[in-house]
DNA sequence: TCATTGGGCTTTTTT
DNA sequence: AGCCCAATGA
């Protein structure tokens, strides 16, 4: 240790290495062996993993021997940005960093042949997956509701990332038992037809990325020595959230050398649901004989009531590795919880905070962020923020290439890519519409089958297809589908991938289809699919900066079906992100915004059933917290709308499992805005007051008491300034969004008056005391 | 045989 | 409130 820390100081390194602390620079320049670093939130893990890097580079170790897996596309991003400025930008890019995904995309590639899969083989996102089980689970006649494609779905996703195939399934009766037992027997059956039909479209899954690679490296000794030989070094970021394929690689390829450097936090797994499996980081020492351990303890992002706050929350989960987080941070603002009546308020309380917060410490939108458990929950954050004119941005949900039009033409450029891509074919043949239905369909699939031909196959042969019983008229419709798309194909050999998508987009007819409705949608996805055009030129042009760039259209699908949320960036800078807890992770914002802190919602009520489950969504509510670095806000709401109805919630139990010495309790706002029902509220520009809660004292008693105490000041009576329309049945009203009613009857009484209304968009049931309606005389 | 319309169901998180 | 599917009409 003492030789390595000499020779530091000898190298231009010293003067970066002095921006890290004890544990940091040990870990930093710890070089051969078996490594752990144990990196609690906050405490700075990116800035040694980028150091390391460097500083491996810098002691010579050549680039192209290193292998850097990373979560998200962005990470590595940075983190290969961090590096070039720090070793120069010629010797970075040629690290091999990026996610599972995308690494071992990029190496199934140059292998897919040993494996029967062509080189240029599509990669099925999760819609196509779950359409192609669909169909399958169709073709078998089984029952669609006891089947359902969605929970098939990520049943054989769990069989792939734990390495059971199909004959491994069949050879478990353990398996077969569970699964006969919940009553679904044909699992396995659709699990060996949905990958034989992947093979037959040359298509891998999200999971097959890694299944496959595992296969290749097994199967294939001397590809597993190539690989060994080329990553002297691995380091692996938030090792956490892998799962046992994943881990079954890295052993693999660490195999040979054992410079395995792995980094994370057992607090920070949020990723069971996708198969990611904690027990890899909680077991790493067994995995190897010597394992050196870096514990980063310090955190340097957030207050210390917010340190202290996360701590004791997560001092209720019994899986986890020692260790304790603390900072020399600022004692800070104490963790802000509040009850509001419902999900709008929710919102509006939010942007009224982000504005008096602006304004009175100086801040910009990008200070802030809004976190929330589920994606359906922005909306009501949105409404608010744009009602106030706050520039925002929510990432994730649907991304880009997500949207229904950009599936489209991806589809039509993966078909041209991989004529057997199945799951393209089926989107496209009938978009836009030429007549070609599902009967047709069916048939040309059933023909396919029966000849061990593509269906694209069938197409162009349509007419010459024994016993293929269809009209001329239909016959040439697919053959002229099929013309097209060789046409294209054509086209190719003496075009750019940019031109190829602009002749399908013009040729296809697309853009006519989604033009000729003209509402103001139809005109937002025209100009996504413009920008998805600049999108694939802004690629080639980057591809063609890069030495072993590849500009080609199998390239840039390959690209876009692998691209994380964050990885399509917008202009506008100054904004408030919204987004999930999960997106959230490995950020940090000064202010942030916890909202919809329900039970059932968070902890989310699929997702709270056993201890495992519980201590998951709790890790989450972790991060959540921990993203913080000034003041972190708790909110919580009476009742929400969720599924279009009003529900009632009660305060997540995770609030009460915080150490109440870390929290101020703000009563829920009323009285003031409750006048407001029929204006908009922010037209008298103040803050509903806060007043401390009378009943609950400072300290000293529990938080379940306390937050009875927050539901009773639900029901008391409405102030008398609340204007609650009195309506009756038949009065004529007008609301928002739905205009103009009549009433046909109502119920309950007080705040609780429902109305039943009839719209012109049909019948709603709508609480009076949030509605905003207006009474027509 | 195909397209349209209305009904039913849905939501947890994502590479 | 939105998406997918099934029955029904053309």
């Amino acid at each position: 240790m003492y030789f390595w820390a000499y020779r530091i100081l000898s190298t231009p390194m010293s003067k970066f290495l002095k921006d890290l602390n004890e544990v940091q620079q040990k870990a930093a320049i710890h070089k051969e062996g078996p490594m752990i670093i144990i990196a609690g939130a906050g405490s700075g893990k990116t800035r040694v993993l980028t150091y390391r890097i460097a500083y491996l580079m810098e002691q010579g170790i050549d680039p192209f021997n290193i292998l850097a897996l990373t979560f998200t596309n962005k990470a590595a991003r940075e983190m290969k940005k961090r590096i070039a400025s720090i070793v120069g930008e010629s010797e970075a890019k040629n690290l091999w960093m990026g996610t599972f995904h995308s690494i071992f995309a990029r190496i199934l590639r140059i292998e897919a042949e040993k494996l029967g899969f062509p080189s240029n083989f599509t990669i099925y996102d999760a819609q196509d997956s779950q359409r192609a089980i669909a169909n399958i689970i169709k073709d078998m006649q089984l029952d669609k509701d006891l089947y359902k494609a969605k929970s098939v779905a990520s049943r054989i996703s769990k069989y792939k990332n734990s390495l059971i195939t199909v004959r491994a399934y069949f050879n478990n009766p353990e398996l077969i038992e569970a699964d006969t037992l919940s009553k679904r027997p044909k699992m396995g059956e659709i699990y060996k037809n949905y990958v034989d039909r992947c093979f037959k479209a040359g298509a891998m899954d999200f999971d097959d990325l890694l299944l496959r690679t595992n296969e290749l490296l097994t199967k294939f000794p001397n590809v597993l020595a190539k690989y060994q030989n080329r990553f002297q070094y691995i380091l692996v970021d938030e090792y956490q959230d892998t799962n046992h394929s994943q881990y079954l690689i890295v052993r693999a390829l660490a195999d040979r050398f054992q410079n395995i450097c792995v980094v994370g936090d057992d607090s920070q797994s949020i990723y069971a649901f996708r198969g990611a499996n904690i027990q890899n980081i909680l077991n790493f020492q067994k995995d190897y004989a010597d394992v050196v351990i870096f514990k980063l303890e310090q955190n340097y992002r957030s207050t210390n009531n917010i340190v202290k706050a996360a701590n004791s929350v997560i001092d209720n989960n019994k899986m986890k590795l020692d260790k304790a987080l603390w900072t020399e941070n600022p004692e800070g603002d104490k963790v802000e919880v509040r009850q509001l009546m419902s999900d709008a308020e929710e919102g509006r309380y939010i942007s009224e905070s982000i504005l008096e917060n602006k304004l009175k410490n100086q801040l910009k939108n990008q200070d802030f962020a809004v976190l929330y458990r589920t994606n359906a929950q922005s909306r009501a954050v949105e409404d608010a923020l744009r009602k106030k004119n706050i520039k925002y941005r929510i990432y994730g949900g649907l991304s880009f290439y997500q949207r229904k039009e950009i599936k489209d033409v991806l589809a039509y450029l993966r078909l041209i890519v991989n004529t057997k891509d199945e799951e393209a074919l089926r989107r496209i043949i009938n978009y836009p519409l030429r007549g070609i239905g599902h009967t047709t369909l069916d048939k040309v699939f059933v023909k396919a089958n029966e000849l061990d031909e593509t269906a694209f196959y069938v197409l162009e042969n349509a007419s010459r297809i024994q016993n293929l019983s269809l009209n001329r008229g239909t016959q040439t419709k697919l053959a002229d589908f099929a013309v097209m798309i060789r046409h294209f194909q054509l086209f190719m050999k003496t075009h750019n991938a940019f031109e190829v998508a602009r002749e399908v987009v013009n040729k296809t007819g697309i853009i006519k289809d989604i033009e000729k409705d003209a509402t103001p949608e139809d005109i937002s996805r025209v100009e996504n699919i413009q920008e998805l055009l600049n999108g694939l030129q802004d690629f080639i042009q980057v591809q063609s900066n890069i030495d072993e760039g590849d500009a080609s259209l199998a390239s840039f699908l390959e690209n876009v079906a692998l691209a994380t949320d964050f990885d399509v960036q917008k202009d506008e800078v100054d904004v408030v992100s919204l987004m999930t807890v999960h997106m959230a992770k490995g950020l940090e914002f000064p202010y942030v915004y916890i909202a919809g802190l329900e039970e059932g919602l968070f902890p989310s009520a699929m997702n709270m059933n056993t201890r495992e489950d519980l201590e998951e969504e709790r890790r989450l509510f972790y991060v959540a917290l921990t993203r913080a670095e000034k003041k972190a806000y708790l909110l919580y709401t009476q009742m929400r709308f969720r599924w279009g109805k009003l529900t009632d919630g009660e305060p997540s139990r995770f609030i009460e499992e915080l150490d109440e010495k870390y929290l101020d309790f703000k009563t829920p706002l009323r009285e003031k805005d409750g006048a407001n029902q029929f204006v908009d509220a922010s037209i008298f520009g103040d803050l509903p007051q806060d007043r401390p809660l009378k009943t609950g004292k400072k300290i000293g008693f529990t938080p379940q008491k306390k937050l009875v105490v927050l539901n009773k000041a639900k029901s008391k009576p409405v102030p008398k300034n609340m204007v609650i329309p009195e309506l009756k049945v038949g009065d004529q009203v007008r609301h928002s969004r739905f205009g103009k009613g009549l009433v046909k009857s109502l119920e309950g009484k007080g705040t609780d008056t429902r109305a039943t209304i009839a719209f012109d968009a049909g019948l709603k049931k709508i609480l009076l005391q949030f509605a905003k309606l207006e009474k027509l005389s």
